[in-house]
DNA sequence: TGATTAAAGATTGTATACAATATAGAATTG
DNA sequence: CAATTCTATATTGTATACAATCTTTAATCA
């Protein structure tokens, strides 16, 4: 994971806490596939790592649950979420409808510093990917998706972004054809163009077909294996 | 609030329990206004009310908040939520991208058996208002909206419509603009018609222009005041 | 009297003990 | 030896006690 973790603003209903620690610590893991689907989360082991109470630590899992980052089986305990091979087909269905309009609405308000901040951004992920962490790049390369919805100033939506863009990380995470392959376009570099001549339309069309790019990028015919237990990679 | 309240299924991320129970009372409430926006939701006062201890009604309060139902202010409470204005636009501008696409979905693969079901459901929402009982009808034509997101089959689609609709109940106790008016209109029936001939096109313009009603049925001005507390109607 | 402060009460936040359930391993049986 | 049952262990579910915080009331002072 990135020595620099990214230190852009997460979002959870969670008031200020350990138990919000404890989230948004998971919920990093999880994005830069540190955690991968089903793997298990004890409650125990997880207030020990984080030295917080079984009640904290439930908060949290619960939380995530509710984000659809975990699933809660009862009297078993809570797991990193495997999205079925149709959820991931439909979290790419909704992101083709609600993220081109997103970035339409961007692309309409954008100011020069938000490009420059996004510019910055892009620059990141380059870094990562050269430095060869690609856990790291995958989850900067989500993130800018949701700096785009963040712009448009729309927070519904915006929470909407979120939630489908989290679950796209576990989706590529057993879904991604090439394993080898980083998820690089240059997608990301086209919408800044749009976003500079404030251009709604070209802003909607490429991200709707990087969109489609992305689906595309998934084998959406077998669920690949995951196992790995153990929750030691949390200690950056 | 309805004698026979709507046994539609209730979706949470709760597993079955008396948290789930706690949940799903507290939405029904919520939803057919029996619970105002505003209003506290003690702990006490609702372990009290279920015969639960606090432990589970924290749940069920956590549960509520993820899905934007309730407020809860760190060492004060959890409070019916009272969406802003700018949410409240915001709701209704993604119930306008979102919903015509499910309805066009549910237009392409409907079955004589699901219409028959959303036509008895209308009746029972003209029987509601008949018999005065506006909370009552109000949910119902809520979960009309629900209704047709399931049957398109598109679970995100479908989670997230529900998500729209439930704090669209709230929006409208805050902002609807004629408080004796219902909110009836004849657009579940033409909805309907587009339904039996599978016209795709015809569904998805009829629920985007139904949308825009509803929208314009709010005074998004100002804010209703909405004291009244004790949740004691909750007791069907 | 009005405002400010102080104390009492009520409510939420957290840790922990105990109960219920699931899991893993040992013993038993065919 | 394979399959099954039983037992011991580990994990989650829930209630409750105590701590921290907020709210309300009473008391004090100008």
């Amino acid at each position: 994971m990135g020595a620099r973790a990214s230190n852009y603003k997460y979002l959870t209903e969670l008031p200020p806490g350990k138990s919000r620690d404890i989230y948004i610590e998971l919920q990093k893991a999880i994005l830069s596939h540190g955690l991968l689907p089903g793997v298990k989360l004890s409650e125990d082991e997880v207030g020990e790592l984080f030295g917080a109470s079984r009640t904290i630590v439930r908060t949290a899992l619960q939380a995530l649950s509710h984000a659809q980052l975990v699933t809660i089986e009862k009297n078993r305990g809570a797991f990193i979420a495997q999205p079925s091979i149709k959820e991931a087909q439909e979290v790419f269905e909704a992101r083709e409808l609600v993220e081109p309009r997103v970035a339409g609405m961007a692309a309409k308000i954008i100011k020069p510093k938000d490009i420059q901040i996004l510019e910055d951004h892009i620059q990141a992920e380059h870094d990562a990917i050269a430095s060869g962490d690609s856990g790291e790049a995958l989850s900067l390369s989500g993130f800018f998706h949701v700096m785009i919805a963040d712009i448009s100033g729309h927070e519904v939506f915006s929470k909407i972004v979120r939630s489908l863009i989290s679950r796209s990380s576990l989706i590529i995470a057993l879904y991604w054809k090439r394993l080898d392959t980083t998820c690089e376009s240059h997608s990301h570099h086209a919408l800044l163009d749009a976003f500079a001549k404030n251009d709604v339309q070209a802003a909607e069309e490429i991200m709707k077909s990087h969109i489609v790019d992305l689906h595309s990028g998934l084998d959406l015919k077998s669920r690949r294996q995951t196992k790995q237990s153990l929750a030691s990679i949390l200690k950056k």
